[in-house]
DNA sequence: ATAAAAATGGGTTGTCCAATCCAGAATCTG
DNA sequence: CAGATTCTGGATTGGACAACCCATTTTTAT
């Protein structure tokens, strides 16, 4: 009974219990974010999220499984942000413009908050078994992501090493980034970190 | 008050006091290493501690200030474990023992627990500005260290980009590739986004 | 040796929070 | 539209934990 039957339920729910649920998941995520998982109480989500009393435990057995909830809820919001730019990580220039992209918002948020996975996941990756295989899962569908440019960039013959080193070491270097400057409350780290990684896999490129 | 006067005490204490200090401190790294510093109950830091009762509060004002001390107890703790690595860190070859070191460390680990100040300061970094600012100054050391060796490189002209961006990228990719190897319960992570970063490195060298 | 200071042990308090219960209202289904 | 199901609100409980207090013992300095 302990990996099998996760969030049985998800399914008949009204129109209205649907909203519910997701109003609940998404000031969880919030909350969860801003404070980490232990810090945001299950009395603060129900505030913020518009619900009232044992609202939160009609449509989640515990706060673990809201936190599971969560944990999905981020994953796609941190995919979904990037979708725009995924197809262009098979040239330098899209890369680049993703680095872009990623450096711009961590300053439009000041540097505050870091990555809503990897944080989660680092405070629960020696507690809880099961929300570090579903930051894992996350971020495997990251590295998928970034991955699949630079398969397109090798494919045509226009890249000269591992298309899969190079995409996890993207997404530790950018991992790696976002946490120093979210400590150091400065772009910097995650500038330099990702510049490093691009210029290195530009090094790999040549022309088809 | 708010920014001064923070670890006031350390003086005046017996030789069995400084013992009795350190126990808890260590105990308390250790803990919070393990489970987090909200998951760390000072019930479980007394007991592990080997100490009793009110002990904690004769040495620490509150958990805040024990904190404090734990974060920099772990700053000493990982530069101390990699002091004998630092001085070679100014040739390809140091760069790479260092590396195997730190894999070779995580393997032991069996890739559990990350990085001890970097699991702290992604805790505290949105909740607890002293915390952040304490893990943030561990990392400034950290990055010195490595920056020394490759300035060393640099100077000798052996090296032909920024030192002090090759440090810092260095850094992050590390840290990156940590969070990932914890939270995948695997190396290959840590290997990878370190060897990416070492040959970014090497394609700068040049013999003098 | 003796007084002062530091260290120890156990017990207590107040708060916070996850989790549960129940009764009533809204919504869905046949 | 009527019975069943889902949803909602408030109130409560039980446990855990940070923080504090005080009486006693040990250590340190004169």
């Amino acid at each position: 009974m302990s990996t099998q039957a996760r969030q049985p339920a998800e399914k008949k729910l009204t129109r209205k219990g649907q909203e519910t649920r997701r109003r609940i998941v998404a000031a969880a995520a919030q909350l969860m974010y801003e404070r980490g998982v232990t810090e945001a109480t299950l009395e603060d989500v129900r505030a913020a999220a518009g619900v009232s009393g044992s609202q939160i435990y009609h449509y989640f057995a515990d706060k673990q499984e809201l936190l599971l909830a969560v944990i999905e809820f981020q994953t796609e919001a941190v995919l979904d942000m990037q979708k725009p730019l995924f197809a262009g990580l098979d040239t330098m220039e899209g890369l680049r413009q993703w680095r872009d992209a990623l450096v711009e918002y961590q300053l439009r948020l000041q540097c505050r908050g870091g990555c809503p996975i990897g944080s989660l996941g680092s405070e629960v990756a020696e507690t809880n078994p099961e929300a570090r295989l579903a930051a894992a899962s996350g971020f495997l569908r990251w590295e998928s992501a970034i991955r699949g440019g630079l398969q397109r960039m090798y494919d045509r013959g226009e890249l000269d090493a591992d298309p899969d080193d190079l995409a996890l070491a993207t997404l530790a270097a950018l991992q790696g980034g976002l946490l120093l400057t979210q400590l150091q409350r400065q772009v910097r780290p995650l500038e330099v970190a990702l510049d490093s990684m691009l210029d290195h896999i530009e090094a790999h490129t040549r022309q088809a």
